[in-house]
This record gives C-alpha cells, sequence and structure tokens, in this order.
RNA sequence: UCCCCUGUAGCUCAGCUGGCAGAGCAAGUGGCUGUUAACCACUGGGUCUGGUGUUCGAACCACCACGGGGGAGCCA
C-alpha cells in the first residue's frame, strides 16, 4: 500500500490506487460525491471522486456513512484534477469503510478548532492539520539531531533517568518510590528510605549533564538526547514538566568552540525545517505565524551576534525608563530584557557570556576576573532562552571551592570530582530544549502544543 | 507561587441597568452536473461549570469551589 505522500508524487497515468486514511472533509453534490482522506504522511489530502450512479451497493453504503474522522479505503485510478485546488485525484470506483466515526458525537469539525479546545482531546488532535504538521515537524528535527551529531563523529550516551542524587542544582525533582506512601500515612511513622527500592531517596532526573561529562571524558564528543523531569511548579508557555533534552559535550574545547557548536548546530536544524519540512512550514507561515520562513532564513544565513553579560546590562542600561525591572549589573535578565536584546537591539538570536558566577550553577568555569563564569546562553527572539551552556570547571580545587561557596557538599559528588581528579581537561557544553526549538521553529505559541502528550503542573491527562 | 482575564448549544461566541435562552459554524433532512471553509432551504439541539446567598425574579449581583487562558518568577 502506498502512503498519500507517495502518490502525490506519482504522475497522472490513470494507474490504480488503493488510498487508505482517515476522512477530513466530505463535500456532495447531486451526482457526485467528494471525499478528501489524509493519512498523516504528508501535510496535503489526496481528493478521491465518486459517481454515486456507478458505485455498487457496499461502497454507496460506506460512502454515505464515511463522515469526518471516518477510516476508509477508497480504490481508484489516479488522474489529473480537471478542477483547481489540486493537481492530481482519485477516481474512484469502490470504497471499504474500515471503522465509522459517528458525526453525532465525534469531536473534530471540518471547521478551526481552538488550540485549547484541541489540548482537551490530546488524543484526537494529530488528526488535526496544525498537530499532524508539529508532528512531522518534531520527528524530522530529531532525525536532524541526531544526524548533525553522528555527521561530527559524536557519540550517542544514554544517562539515567532515575538518579539517587538530590543536589543536581537544576530545580526540583520527581520523586521515586516504591514504598506504600498510603500505609505510611496511615501508620503516623517517619519514612525510611532505607527500605526503600534503591535503599535511599531517589529522582527523576534534571539533567544528563553530570554523568554525559563522564563519558566525555573518555569517548571525546557525546551528546544525550533523553526526556528530563523538572517539578517546579511554573505555569507558562514554555514550560513542561516533562520535556525533552538535547546536550552535547566536547573535550579539549573551550567557551568559543562551544559556541560555535551552538550556532552550527541550530542553523543545521533549522536549514532541515526549511528544505525537509517545506510544505509544513508552508502552512505555519500562513496560518500559525507569519513571516515565520522568513525569519528562519534570515537567522540560517546570519551570524549569531555576541556580547557579555556585562556588555549586556550596559545595553539595556541605556534604556532603562522601557522596563519594569531595572537592568544592574548582577540582575539576572527577565524576559522582557532578553526580549529587547534579541528583537531590538541585534534583531537575531544572541549568545550571551561570562554571567556573574552568583547567577549560575556551580560547575561553570571561573573567569580569571573573579566575579564571572564562562557561561553561555543562546537568546533568540520570541522565545527567549533555547540554550544554556558553559565551559565546566574542570580545576579541582576550583570546583570544590565553587562547591562550597554555593553550599554544597562535595562529598556527595565523590564520583563528578573524581573526573578532576584524574586525567582532568577542559570541556564545555550545553543543554538545548527540544520544546522550545519546535516553537522557534514551527511558531507555536504554547510548548504543550508542540509535545505529543504535555504534563505540567495538575496536567497528566492521557 | 503571585497577578490579570475567562467559563452560555458539539465548536466559536453574543446576551444592555436583574425581567420568556440567541447567532454563526457543526450535525440531521431535502435540493443542487466538479466540489474544495461548497452552496441553498428546513429541523433538532441548553443542569447558562458547581454550590451558597441577595432578590418578587439571577446567565447577569456577592461569596466559595472547580476548570481554562495569559503574564511574572523558576528554567531548557
Amino acid at each position: 500500500m502506498a502512503s498519500i505522500r507517495e502518490i502525490l508524487s506519482r504522475d497522472p497515468d490513470g494507474a490504480t490506487v488503493v488510498v487508505k486514511g482517515w476522512v477530513r472533509t466530505k463535500r456532495e453534490t447531486k451526482g457526485t460525491v467528494f471525499l478528501e482522506l489524509n493519512d498523516g504522511s504528508c501535510f496535503r489530502n489526496v481528493q478521491c471522486v465518486f459517481d454515486a450512479a456507478t458505485l455498487d451497493a457496499n461502497s454507496r453504503n460506506a460512502l454515505e456513512r464515511a463522515g469526518t474522522g471516518a477510516a476508509v479505503a477508497a480504490t481508484g485510478s489516479l488522474v489529473s484534477s480537471p478542477a483547481a485546488g489540486q493537481t492530481l485525484e482519485v477516481k474512484a470506483s469502490a470504497l471499504e469503510l474500515i471503522g465509522e466515526a459517528d458525526p453525532e458525537t465525534y469531536p473534530l469539525q471540518k471547521k478551526q478548532h481552538s488550540f485549547e479546545f484541541l489540548r482537551e482531546i490530546a488524543h484526537l488532535r494529530p488528526r488535526t492539520n496544525t498537530f499532524g504538521a508539529v508532528a512531522r515537524v518534531r520527528n524530522r528535527m530529531a532525525f536532524a539531531a541526531h544526524s548533525f551529531f553522528q555527521e561530527r563523529g559524536f557519540q550517542y550516551i544514554h544517562t539515567p533517568i532515575i538518579t539517587a542524587s538530590d543536589a543536581e542544582g537544576a530545580g526540583e525533582m520527581f520523586q521515586v518510590t516504591t514504598l506504600d506512601l498510603d500505609a505510611i500515612a496511615k501508620g503516623g511513622k517517619s519514612v525510611d528510605y532505607a527500605r526503600d527500592f534503591f535503599g535511599k531517596r531517589s529522582y527523576l532526573s534534571v539533567s544528563g549533564q553530570l554523568n554525559v561529562e563522564a563519558y566525555c571524558m573518555a569517548l571525546g564528543s557525546v551528546y544525550t538526547f533523553g526526556p528530563t523531569f523538572r517539578a517546579e511548579n511554573s505555569n507558562t508557555t514554555r514550560h513542561l514538566a516533562e520535556f525533552w533534552m538535547i546536550e552535547p559535550e566536547i573535550a579539549f574545547a573551550e567557551l568559543p568552540e562551544n559556541m560555535e557548536l551552538a550556532e552550527d548546530f541550530l542553523k543545521r536544524l533549522l536549514s532541515s525545517a526549511l528544505d525537509d519540512c517545506a510544505e509544513d512550514l508552508e502552512f505555519f507561515d500562513k496560518r500559525i505565524q507569519s513571516g515565520l520562513r522568513e525569519s528562519l532564513e534570515a537567522v540560517r544565513s546570519s551570524k549569531f551576534a555576541h556580547m557579555s553579560y556585562t556588555d549586556a546590562v550596559a545595553e539595556l542600561e541605556k534604556r532603562k525608563d522601557s522596563f519594569e525591572f531595572k537592568p544592574f549589573w548582577g540582575c539576572d535578565l527577565q524576559t522582557e530584557h532578553e526580549r529587547f536584546l534579541t528583537e531590538q537591539v541585534v534583531k537575531g538570536p544572541l549568545i550571551v557570556t561570562d554571567y556573574p558566577k552568583e547567577l549560575k550553577a556551580f560547575y561553570m568555569r571561573a573567569n580569571d576576573d573573579g566575579r564571572t563564569v564562562r557561561a553561555m546562553d543562546v537568546l533568540v527572539p520570541r522565545i527567549g532562552e533555547i540554550i544554556g551552556g558553559s565551559e565546566r570547571e574542570y580545576r579541582y580545587d576550583a570546583l570544590v571551592g565553587a562547591m562550597k561557596a554555593k553550599g554544597l557538599d562535595p562529598a556527595a559528588y565523590g564520583w563528578y570530582l573524581d573526573l578532576r581528579r584524574y586525567g582532568t581537561a577542559p570541556h564545555s557544553g550545553f543543554g538545548l530544549g527540544f520544546e522550545r526549538l519546535i516553537r522557534w521553529v514551527t511558531g507555536m505559541e504554547n510548548i504543550r502544543d508542540v509535545i505529543p502528550f504535555p504534563r505540567a503542573v495538575k496536567q497528566a491527562e492521557f
């Protein structure tokens, strides 16, 4: 059986084809019925044309009951279409109704639905234009990410999802337990984690970075691409409790090389979207966010701007009055600051480097000035921070000092410190939020609409 | 966690100062010789999110709960 994508690429030579898919719309005139089928293989539908008078009873009955959402198989010949709107169509001679969709109750109609409504039927929304396109782009972006790294000799490392380290320092964690919480609550006793599955408290990982650093110090260029869990009580269009993160880590590399990698990586992903998902992107450009393609094209052919945190703050201070939060050296860059820098100052992606050490994690390489670290955040217009990375602190004493300064116990990081004790070397890496990338590439506003089944605060349906 | 908005038909919404529950789309039926957001006509469709209160009378006012959205913080 050929996919609709494949069928639509053929010549209209009258050959017999069987199209299996789901009915998107049905249009009827007295003698002719038009059925548009989609099978998810591409954005476009294939139009099947039925002459009711020439159909046998079975097909006529199937056609009558084939409403929006029904699964059907149409048999006919592939011909060029006499009407505008499509070049090819299937002149159908038979229709089989595979799975009915009662039009009285099927929630999807042949009209536009709000994303809020579609979120409530997440199991059916992939059957819409928008969510089908999102899924295809998402797939392609994952493929492009692997291709990019594999072509450059990076090794894909599977870092653990469960961790017993409660101090990875990247946010609230979900606790994992096999203890019977109901029984413990009823018993009124305190929890004895020694009796838990791992013999101690354990959590879902908030980052694969610390683990992948170990493999970086053995295999050179490595990356992770896996699910990540954050139990933050954040309710925004850009946070999820469960999301996918890509984290490359490169050995013997300092910050400039890291920035170059991040820029090459993002450009490669954009190129793949523009070239490999042209049809889907055309839809996003037309219906979701106008000017999308042009802005992605512009990024692809631009050079990312670079700015130190200190210079960024100086830039912001010039326009102090236009901000709700007044910028000052040492402040965290607010959303409004990030947007100003990317959308007004550099009008494109911006890499901000060398943040005050107080704002960043313990593992970042300290600069000689004693007050900044070699961090780099990639900010993009509309989205804000899409990548957070750094050169890592590879000097044992400096790393222990940074831990203590942050109130962390070096003893809890024994194996991580071993990496600095034996054959340590400069290395750098970053984390890319995959869903944020998809938001950027598709123009979709809400991060819950670029992952199939979103998990967020008070939201774990489906 | 904080701030703001919102909840009325399957969907998107209107509903004035408190006085008989509305529209468009969808669905059903009929019509139409090729439609493509098809078109035309007709029909059915409601616990106005839930609770409590105020009132002769509540979709509308007050309070509480729940759901949805947006913004901020946290971050990827």
